[in-house]
DNA sequence: CGGTGTGAAGTGTTTCACAGCT
DNA sequence: AGCTGTGAAACACTTCACACCG
């Protein structure tokens, strides 16, 4: 392995959780919303409605950050708006350059929330010198040979990638290499990168995959074969004894099971692998 | 509050944990490229490696799913993929729409990282009158008016939303009552559906926020003095003493006050709000 | 040996429930 | 009277470390 990667120490920041600082953004767009309509106070029941937790977490997390509210009253929301974007940094201007761009690093230039947030587009690269100079979102698109000197112009700190996965790492390389320490990567790779730099990841596939896990679930249960099935079904697969039962759709892969090794596999529906 | 939406019980699953859950699309993918270069088998530590994460964490994971491996060898590649695409459903078809084809939409409709993994977008579909007809990643733009009709034809469960925040609820009740059980939301809004409906959502705000935040507690560590301050207010704070000192940058907000690391500072005074 | 599978320990997160302030 | 702030309990996830087996 390159770099020691996967190193999330979780910033043990001093103290708040993970978790709760992930939660921050959300509370903030609550109260964005609120602070709007001028709404002054919220109790944590309401806002956290607004937000979609619980309110005993949301009172937890705020108190990772200090004691803002007022007993029997709630929060000002003004004041909140403020805590929190200072907490999270955004009193401040991030400029953050998107590298690939292509139908999603198009869509991410467009994308108003990132303005809205104390970010600024910087720049917007792409690998493809047909592209360079053709203004997507108002900004002209600039070749990969400036990246370094626009990161080092601009003071950028945080970079978006937004390429193939093909040229995702070599793209990070580079980054890092220019001084940025904090990626968000739409490419479905994983990057390695030398500590000290924050990699976050979307995977818009992960999350299909996901959805699709508990989808299949809820498709067994209300087969009425509780979602017991396919779990004997592994079960017995682990357990090498062949499945007798005939009530799975699971099971054997063609050729599969106990001796393993040969074949492709399913039908030839199994994935087909190629990233984007 | 419409229905218990927010409500997790995080599909109790019989058994496999929604973390182990989130990782099986990751090792999917690792094995799906190991597979291609026809490697036949792979230790924990490899694969693990691949897909960034730690092989203690990996080897539980799969023992979730059974014993797939091999003791003194490693897993098997072929079989491993079989196992995880059925167990995350992905040896079946399943149709997707996509609602809300703007430069994100258009965009997830490229991806080909969807349809490689079992997943097959059924529909575009769109409020604006002006872009029916038109074709967006060679499939025609379908009317808002249609949702219902495309959605019990296909038999589509899944819905992927990428409207503006706006929209996003209005569409989401009908595709919850068109039958749509797992939703993927783009859009910066908190949904609510009933139970039994599955939503996941990407914030592409959220996640810069939160490198922000980690982006901000690297700088001020460098910067000599410790995160500790930021802690030593919120303590301070916490302890309703009205913070004396005078290193914070935090406690006042209109007229915010003190500034340390001075950096941007409140000039602007409290953020300013405005969300996406 | 080498590497999996897994109890047990450790760490982080959520939830409960209520004391304490306004 | 109402709502925050927070210990403490419950739960979830990760890491350790080693027995066990091919």
């Amino acid at each position: 392995m390159a770099t020691g990667r996967t190193h999330r120490p979780a910033t043990r920041s001093r103290g708040i959780p993970e978790a709760t600082v992930a939660r921050l953004p959300l509370y903030l767009r609550a109260l964005t919303a609120l602070s709007e309509r001028s709404v002054p106070t919220v109790s944590s029941e309401e806002l956290a409605a607004a937000a979609g937790v619980n309110s005993a977490k949301l009172r937890k997390d705020f108190s990772y950050l200090g004691s803002y509210g007022t007993r029997g009253v709630g929060y000002d929301v003004e004041y909140l708006v403020y805590q929190i974007s200072r907490e999270l940094g955004l009193t401040q201007d991030w400029p953050v350059v998107i590298v690939g761009i292509g139908n999603l690093g198009a869509a991410l230039a467009n994308y108003g929330g990132f303005a809205s947030r104390g970010f600024r587009v910087a720049a917007l690269i792409d690998a493809d010198p047909n592209m360079a100079g053709t203004p997507v979102a108002g900004m002209p698109v600039q070749h990969t040979d400036e990246l370094e000197k626009i990161i080092d112009d601009n003071g950028v700190s945080i970079g978006v990638i937004s390429t193939p996965a093909g040229a995702a790492q070599q793209v990070c390389d580079r980054l890092v290499a220019a001084g940025i320490t904090s990626i968000l990567n739409f490419a479905p790779t994983v990057l390695s990168v030398p500590d000290g730099v924050d990699v976050r990841k979307v995977d818009l596939s992960i999350e299909l995959q996901i959805l699709a896990f508990h989808e299949q679930r809820k498709a067994g249960e209300e087969a009425g074969a509780e979602a017991v099935v396919a779990d004997a079904v592994a079960e017995a697969a682990a357990a090498d004894a062949p499945v007798a039962e005939s009530d799975a759709e699971a099971a054997a892969p063609p050729a599969a099971r106990a001796e393993t090794t040969d074949r492709k596999g399913p039908d030839g529906d199994v994935p087909a692998v190629m990233p984007a």
